[in-house]
DNA sequence: AAACTATGATTTACGACGCA
DNA sequence: ATGCGTCGTAAATCATAGTT
């Protein structure tokens, strides 16, 4: 059909990827908190300011994150583990 | 255990409405033609009264719910947007040290 | 450099809850 | 009680960046 999209108003479509800090950052949230990975506002804030990006693209990461750990758990489990034992060997010095 | 992460409110709720008689709508992708209308629509009003809304989703082939919420979305959309532009501007002048 | 994959952003549709 | 408001989200899809 002619759903030609508005290539152009989506421009703001300029992604850039997130630093592999900032994504460190935001796994071992993700992975530490795997029972309820719903970060309340004021941690979304944080994790915001550490990782040098907005609130919004931090809901935004959270939000596929938790759908594609979902639709794919047994490949993120190779994450999950690595940053669960990033953890622990962090706690543990 | 991969302790599915139900969704919030741990008690309560129970299972997410799974097994209800509620099916729901899958995602339709609204046509340009469409888009063009409620964008037009929305630059007139952000709200739109009950007899506009019967008008513009019969006109569109849309249901009037798809119209009210589509509104709704638009202006959570537009309200970003004017959050992003302030902080923007928070940003762009900032105070150095 | 074309094909494929990863990833961040945007778009429909709702559930939960609020208010008149 | 009904109905539409916001808020936060799921899920699908889009558009581009990154990889093979």
């Amino acid at each position: 059909v002619m759903i030609l999209r508005s290539r152009f108003l989506d421009a703001r479509r300029k992604r850039r990827n997130f630093s592999k800090q900032a994504s460190e950052i935001l796994n071992e949230y993700f992975y530490s908190h795997l029972s309820n990975p719903y970060p309340s506002e004021e941690a979304k804030e944080e994790l915001a300011r550490k990782c040098g990006i907005t609130v919004s693209q931090v809901s935004n990461w959270f939000g596929n994150k938790r759908i594609r750990y979902k639709k794919n758990i047994g490949k993120a489990q190779e994450e999950a583990n690595l940053y669960a034992a990033k953890k622990a060997a962090a706690a543990g010095a | 255990r991969t302790g599915m992460f139900y969704h919030r409110i741990p008690e309560l709720g129970g299972a997410p409405h799974a097994l209800l008689g509620k099916t729901r709508r899958p995602r339709t992708a609204f046509t340009s033609q469409q888009l063009l209308e409620l964008e037009k629509q929305f630059r007139m009003n952000k709200y739109l009264s009950r007899p506009k809304r019967f008008e513009v989703a019969t006109s569109l082939m849309l249901t009037e719910t798809q119209v009210k919420i589509w509104f709704q979305n638009r202006r959570m959309k537009w309200k970003r947007s004017k959050k992003a532009q302030q902080d923007t501007k928070k940003d762009t002048h900032a105070h150095q040290t």
